[in-house]
This record gives C-alpha cells, structure tokens and sequence, in this order.
RNA sequence: GGGCGGUUAGCUCAGCGGUAGAGCACUCGCCUUACAAGCGAGGGGUCACUGGUUCGAACCCAGUACCGCCCACCA
C-alpha cells in the first residue's frame, strides 16, 4: 500500500488531459473573473425578456434606488436577493423579467442638489425653477450612471432594454392618467388642513416622512384665569390660543365651560369650550387650543367652530403683532415664558421633560403643525383593500410576522397629503381658473385659456406606488403589462413596508381591477456592522460595496451579504466574512480545478461501476438539492448558503475529492465522471449566489455556453442510497479516530506507520485501501508488533508506532474518552431505568437511547481494555 | 402609551420537545503534488433569570430583567 502515496497518483493518459483540460489559473483572482462574463450575458440577451414566451413568467421590479448617490451595502443585499431568485428561476425554465429602473426621489434629490448650490453660496431660488430643475436632471445623469455601473459590478441579471425613471416620459403619463383618475373618482382632494411642515425645507411632509425621537423639552403651566392653568410644551403657540378645552364631565370646570377667560400677553378673551378629547386625568385637565398650530386643536377647534389663528409663518417665524414678531419659534419660547413670568403666571415648570418631536426625515429640523391648503388622497377605500388582498391570501408576505405590521398601518391610516411644496418631481396637473374653477387635467388634454398650474409637486411615493405597473407600460395595455403583471415577488426592506409596498398596494389593486402588484413580498433586514451596529457615516463602519468588490469580489460580496439573510432579519457582516467568502470561492475553483486536472467530464453514468464513495456523494447531492430547494423556495438565503457551503467544503472537498484521488489512482476512471456530475450540479446550485465564478468554471468543465441559461438541478431519486451514506458515515469516523489517535501521539500527518487493520465483516469491510491511503497505514511487516489497538464501531486497528507513542498522552487520552462513554452509559441508563420514560416516550426516541447504552457499554469496555493493555 | 422581536461558545448567528451547532477568533501539529485564501486534531456554553407544563425543556406556558425595532394627536 506504500506505492499508493508513493507514486503520481493520476496516471491519466496524456491524450484526454490536453484535450479535456481547459486553462485555469491556479490562483483564484475575482477581478480577472468578474471582467470576463457580464457584456456577454447582456450581450446573449440572457436578460432580456421575452412577452411572447410560452414559459411562466417570473417577474421582479426592482426597487428603484434613488439618484441621491450611489449604492450602498444595503443595496447590494436587496440586489443580490433578487438576482439570486431571478437567475434560479430563469434556470427552473421561467421566462424571467427583472426590470432595473431609478426613483427621482423629490425632496432627497432636490436636497442634494441645493446642498450642492449652497456649497457655491446660491439657492434654487437664484437659479429660477426651470433652470434648477435642469439642474438636478444633470445630477440624475451624474448619480444615476454610477448606479448602473455599480450594478454592472454586482453582476445584477436585469434586463437593461427596459429600464426606467420615476421621471422619464412614460412614467409621468402614468402619474397623470393616475391623478386625474383618483381625482374623478372622488379620491383625491385639496382641502385646509394641519399637515406635517418643514420650516427649513418649506414643504408639506406626509406622516411617514416624520420621525419621531424623544427630545427633551419644558413643560411650563401657565395660569389663564384664577380657575384655569394649561401645560403646554410650546408656549409661543399661546398667542395663537382661541379656547381652552376642558372634559365635558369635568366637575372642577362644569361651571366655566360657556364662560371666556382673558388670555395672557394678548388681553383677548377666549371660550371655554367642553370637548371629549380632553383626558381629565391628565396635568389639570384644562387643555390650551391653537387650530392653526395642533392637529388635535384643530379638530377641536373644527368641532367648536373656533376661529384659527396663524401666529407663525412657514420659516416658524412669529407673526403675532406684538413683543415676540420676528423671532424664530424657538427664541420665541423662553421669550414668552419669560414675559409671563414677568407677570406672575407660570406655575410650575417641570424640567427636564422628555416628548416625542417630529422631525422632518430628510434634514431633521423639527418639524411644525401647520394649517395649509394641500391636496390629499382619500385612502380610505384604496387602504381596505390593500389590506384585505394580504388577508386573503392574494398577497403573502415573508416573514408572517410581518404583516401584523402592515395591518396595523392600513386598517388605521390617515389620509395622505400628497402635494409637495417642491420643484423636482411630477407637477400636480390641476390649473386654477381665475374665478377660483379647479381643472384637473389628463395626460392628452390641455388645460383652458388663462388657467394656471398648481405650482406643487407630487410626495415621490406617488409614482414610486405605481411602479409594478407603470413601469410595463400602463396606462396602455401592453404586451409586457399582460404577461408580466402581476409581478412574482417584491424584495425590499421592512424599513419601507409602509413608505413603499402599501402604496404599491393600494394603487396596484386600484388601477389594475383589484389584480395585487405581487405575489409575494419578501422582506429582509438592514445590514448592520459585526457588532450588529447600524452603519452610519459618523460611526465609520460604512462598508462600500465598491470596495469590497475590489477586495473580495462581487461573488465573495453577495455570499457574505446571502449567508446573513434570513427572512426579515438584519444582516450583521464584517470583512473576516467577506474573506471566508472570497476563500469559499476559492475552495470552489481549486477544486474544479482539481478535477479538471483529472479529466473530469460530464457525461452518463449509467453502466458505471461506482463504488461506495461514488454513490455516497451523489446520493448527498440529491438531499442538498432538495434540501437547497425548500431553502430558496422559503426565501431562506442564510440557510441555502450555509448547506452549500457545507456541501462543497465538507464533503465534496475534505472527502470526496480526496476518496476520488485513491480511486483514480486505481484506474477507475468512472471516477471523473462521478466528478464532473457533482461539480457540474454543485455549481448549478451555487450559481445564484455566486453567478460569476460559478460561470467560469461551469463552463470550463462542460465547455456549454454559459450556466445563466442552464437548467436548475433536479433531485434524481434514483441516486439515493442510504447504504452507501452509512459505509461513508462509518469511513469517515474510523478515519477521524485514528487520525485524532495520530494527533495525540504527535505523529507528523505524513508519517507512515504500519498498521493491522480488522475489516472483515464490519459495516466499511470493503474501504481497506481507501482507510490506509487516508491515514497513511502501511501493511503490517513480519516483525509488526502493535503497540495501540483502537475500536471504532465494528473495526478494529492496530498500530506499530515503532517507539513513537507517548504513553502518557495515550493514557489521558484513553482516559478522558472513558469518562466520557462512563457517563454517556449513565445517562442512558438513567432514562432505560424511567418507568415513565419507557412508558411515554416514542419508541423511536427509545430504540435510540438503547443503541446508545449499548455503544457506550462497547466503548467502555474497549478503552478498559486499551488501557489496561497500554499498562503493560 | 401601544405593538413586535431578541437574550445560545470571545464575536455574529443557526437550532425551536428527545445526546448543545456553524463561521470567524483561539490552541497544537503540518508547505500531505487542487487549494497555506489550505490540511488534520483540539479547547471553549449551568442555551438571560424565576416559576410552571412534561417521562424529558435551549425549545411550550406565565412572569421578571435588560436590549433592539416599529407605530402613536395626550397638552
């Protein structure tokens, strides 16, 4: 058995390795890879969908990033999902559309854009609307190509013939045909509303473009009258005070509601008015009321038909003529509570006082109620119905839990202002007349002489809402909306299950006769840093999914992005994972390489003489496509990524590759074959997750086109073998015993030894050859002499170390392994001796435990006696 | 103020009723001719806490404590 190691291992007839043996590096390098496929595929038109197929149609739209910047990781993760599922599906003989496009993302966008004019010390008003404008469009260029260079990099698979703009001519004629339809339909309206204002963004927000922190404020009580005292954290609202509020069952103010009070600063009397909102329990149960400044005042005031009082302009400058007009509204604040101080009408101040603030999501000023004219949609009949198409099951969301989520928003949603005080964006296509007449104007109409345009802006979500469809063509009735709507699944962040899916929802099941925009919604989490931080720029753990494609690869990027997502769950990754990655593909390639080396080649196994080892590993693979299946079917990314890691590395790699080493150095040349079909199938697996170097080295081993257009593995009962799973399962722990028994002795892993081995009738009777290749064993010479004799199972080996054992270091070993079998036999002892145990539990669960007290009984025997023999 | 989720090895996380797992990190030994981005072996956890259900609990139930996220018009 010495010739075995002994000899070059491959006698490969020269012939079949030119001819077979393609040219691959023996280094790994991604950036050498990664330039070399991706012009192809788009050039082959692997990506371009076809609406006249016959085959299913699987469909994603993208969520189309902003053209604030460029992408970041969290990108690269939403990216790398619907890649992975778009490739899968075209491999499953899907006609498969993923279709890339951008948002012009309004306030962001326009944001950007005059932070950059504020760096030349000009603001859009210096440019004039029409030439800002303008302006962000060159910036749209700008942002929006290194976005599309960005994906090119990741390797996205989008059909680049159908890209589009929130902004680009069809989708603006959707928007229009939208409005004008939600507007004839009653559901859209202009109404004097509190809505949600940014003082330095000077636009209307809707709800959820505020976020809410809790800041620390001052809660002062001011007394109006001898009877009355408010609280109020907002104390320059007061001059805008039109009644105090007080619970109509409130004994303490019974007598007063109907009476005015005389209200401080100002000398103007205002009612006491009796209202149910007020909560009597709280602070003095005596509420301030400002219509124009608190949407809670205003419904008041509205119940109450109290006048509204403006005391602030949109910058949150006071207005109110008097002491405090000018100042901002937050000098304002102290200055009022300072004059009524002054006057002996501050009760008591309570600091600090934490409350919840809004602030304006896009620059965090705090943001101000305020009474404006606004147009708003009517969500009420459009919210029911996105909620009731995920109760029915016409919309399923992933992870379940999720949804809970999403109803709480859509049963109890408010109505959503959607005009924008902007200038980028969809202009609101109402003109006024000059009596006050309202026109709102279709996409093919013009407006009437003398009629002037609203100068507001459509909230961006409006044309982002209509994305599944807008983007296939409607409002025409296209060959690509017929076929390709609705769409498969929608992947994107819970962050923007609000902002985004509802909407989508909403105008989805509105425009398109109650037909949801997808299937399924996917939700994966944010991508956070190894310590499960969130990235911030100010932090510096911001990863640049640039950079690491530089690094790591754009393969090694998404497997390390893929490996964290789990459903709906935040994705925590540092570069020791991006590196593994890298080293996974790595580990990949040699060992393609490996077998291309050996003349691995596709092709029938059918007549082959496959040995233990063969039917092993293809039996393997067909539980790891199953099991790869269930995996991706449930969006569970992690758990696909970590079974073909496992598969590769551990089995493939660690075993079978070094198994097929022995039997090609037997001349069992089925053995490539065997090789080239769980490699041409391990790769087929692995291409969505790593489609670049999975392409080159499919093609290398099949010398086929291109794995893009290949088909998705299928599980092939037939190769199932349990038997040969069990002689391997037996193999590999004969071996791992030894190999540890190696270890202890401090033996070098190259060293030979001679060794007896007791094969006969054991469950790995026919793998001598295979046992003493993998663990260096030489047969025995006359003068053996075994100075160890370990038991595994059935087997039994016995070593001549020749002098090299280390008695004491075989003692601990011997020793510690017994105690561990001692109280193994224990434990089972204990639950076969549980009367209640034998009586209840399963007799599977059972029969196990029983084959357990007896394998530790076999165990401790055997060691008693190794140790007893090593005493000698 | 409501709701949801988490608490398992040094770190990030799987497991979700029947012998505690992975990757990285760590220790020891190896350039064994696919791969040192590698190979082999190993150490490391009273599965947050307290009760309960069960023959049996990391897993189910109740409560507690921290942590995170989302929603919210209590001045």
């Amino acid at each position: 058995m010495d010739t075995l190691h002994g000899a070059f291992p491959f006698p490969v007839s020269l012939e079949l390795v030119t001819v077979t043996t393609p040219e691959l590096p023996t280094q790994y390098t991604p950036a050498d890879v990664e330039t070399r496929s991706y012009e192809r595929w788009v050039a082959e038109g692997y990506f371009h969908a076809d609406p006249g197929s016959s085959r299913t149609p699987y469909t994603i739209v993208l969520p189309p990033p902003n053209v604030t910047g460029s992408l970041h990781i969290g990108h690269a993760l939403d990216h790398s999902i619907q890649d992975a599922l778009t490739r899968r599906a075209r491999m499953l003989g899907h006609e498969t559309l993923w279709l890339p496009g951008m948002d012009h993302a309004g306030i962001a966008t326009q944001n950007v854009v005059e932070r950059e004019l504020a760096k030349q010390g000009r603001s859009r008003h210096d440019l004039g609307r029409e030439a800002f404008v303008e302006r962000v469009w060159e910036w749209k260029e700008e942002s929006g190509g290194k976005i599309l260079g960005q994906m090119r990099k990741l390797g996205d698979g989008v059909d680049w013939a159908r890209e589009r703009f929130t902004m680009d001519e069809g989708l603006s004629r959707a928007v229009l045909t939208m409005f004008k339809k939600l507007y004839d339909d009653g559901l859209v309206y202009r109404a004097e509303r509190i809505i949600n204002w940014c003082p330095r963004c000077l636009t209307a927000l809707s709800d959820i473009e505020v976020e809410h922190s809790e800041d620390e404020g001052e809660l002062v009580s001011i007394r109006y009258s001898d009877e009355i005292v408010v609280a109020t954290t907002r104390a320059e609202t007061m001059l805008g005070d039109t009644a105090v509020a007080v619970h109509p069952s409130d004994e303490r103010y019974a007598h007063l509601i109907g009476t005015t009070v005389e209200l401080p600063l100002t000398g103007r009397r205002i009612p006491v008015v009796a209202d149910e909102h007020v909560d009597p329990a709280f602070g003095t149960g005596a509420v301030k009321v400002t219509p124009a400044h608190d949407p809670n005042d205003f419904e008041i005031g509205r119940r109450h038909s109290l006048p509204s009082m403006t005391v602030m302009d949109e910058r949150g400058v006071i207005t109110a003529h008097g002491p405090f007009e000018g100042l901002d509204r937050f000098e304002a604040r102290p200055a009022v509570v300072a004059a009524l101080r002054a006057e002996g009408l501050i009760v008591e101040e309570k600091r600090p006082y934490l409350h919840s603030v809004g602030h304006c999501s896009r620059c965090k000023t705090v943001v101000e109620p305020r009474l404006s004219l606004q147009w708003f949609v009517n969500v009420g009949p459009l919210a029911k119905a996105a909620g009731d198409a995920v109760r029915d099951g016409r919309t399923s969301i992933h992870p379940p839990e999720m949804a809970k989520r999403y109803f709480d928003w859509v049963d109890d949603m408010h109505d959503w202002c959607i005009s924008r005080q902007l200038w980028w964006g969809h202009r609101i296509p109402v003109w006024y007349g000059p009596n006050g007449e309202v026109v709102c104007v279709g996409p093919d109409e013009t407006p009437p002489e003398g009629y002037v345009q609203d100068p507001d802006v459509l909230d961006t979500w409006f044309s982002s809402g209509l994305w599944p469809f807008s983007t296939l063509g409607w409002p025409e009735r296209t060959p690509e909306l017929e076929r390709f709507y609705p769409t498969s699944v929608l992947v994107t962040g819970y962050d923007i299950l609000f902002f985004w899916v509802a909407r989508m929802m909403m105008f989805g099941l509105y425009a398109m006769d109650g037909e949801p925009p997808f299937r399924v919604v996917a939700l994966h989490g944010m991508v956070r840093d190894q310590y499960g931080k969130k990235m911030s720029k100010s932090f510096g753990n911001v990863v640049d999914p640039l950079d690491w494609i530089e690094r790591f690869g754009a393969d090694a990027t998404r497997f390390t992005l893929l490996r964290g997502a789990n459903p709906g769950a935040d994705v925590a990754i540092s570069e020791e994972w991006a590196a593994g990655s890298r080293n996974f593909c790595n580990k990949i390639w040699n060992a393609t390489r490996f077998a291309l080396m050996n003349g691995a080649a596709v092709g029938s196994l059918d007549g082959a003489d496959l040995t233990a080892a063969d039917r092993w590993i293809l039996s393997r693979l067909q539980s790891v496509i199953t099991a790869a299946d269930a995996a991706l079917d449930g969006y569970e990314f992690a758990k696909a990524s970590e079974l073909l890691y496992h598969f590769a590395w551990d089995e493939v790699c660690d075993w079978y590759l070094e198994l097929a080493k022995i039997q090609l150095g037997e001349g069992l040349d089925h053995t490539r074959l065997v090789l080239g079909q769980v490699l041409d199938a391990l790769l087929r697996l692995l291409h969505p997750l790593v489609p670049f170097v999975s392409e080159e080295l499919w093609r290398a081993l099949t010398g086929a086109e291109s794995i893009v257009v290949a088909a998705w593995p299928k599980a092939d009962p037939r190769y199932r073998d349990p038997g040969a799973e069990a002689e391997i399962a037996a193999l590999q722990e004969v071996v791992t015993e030894v190999r540890r028994f190696r270890s202890d002795q401090g033996l070098k892993p190259g060293q030979k030894v001679a060794a007896r081995l007791g094969l006969a009738g054991s469950s790995v009777e026919g793998q001598e050859r295979a046992i003493r290749a993998l663990l260096r064993l030489t047969e025995p010479a006359e003068t053996f002499s075994a100075t160890a004799r370990l038991t595994v199972g059935d087997v039994t080996v016995e070593i001549d170390t020749a002098g090299a054992i280390d008695v004491e270091a075989e003692r601990k070993r011997l020793e510690k392994d017994l105690a561990a079998a001692r109280k193994e036999a224990a434990q089972a002892a204990g639950k076969l001796g549980n009367e209640q145990f034998m009586a209840k539990a399963p007799a599977e669960v059972v029969t196990k435990v029983r084959a357990r007290a007896d394998q530790a009984a076999a165990d401790i025997a055997r060691l008693e006696a190794q140790l007893a023999a090593l005493k000698v």
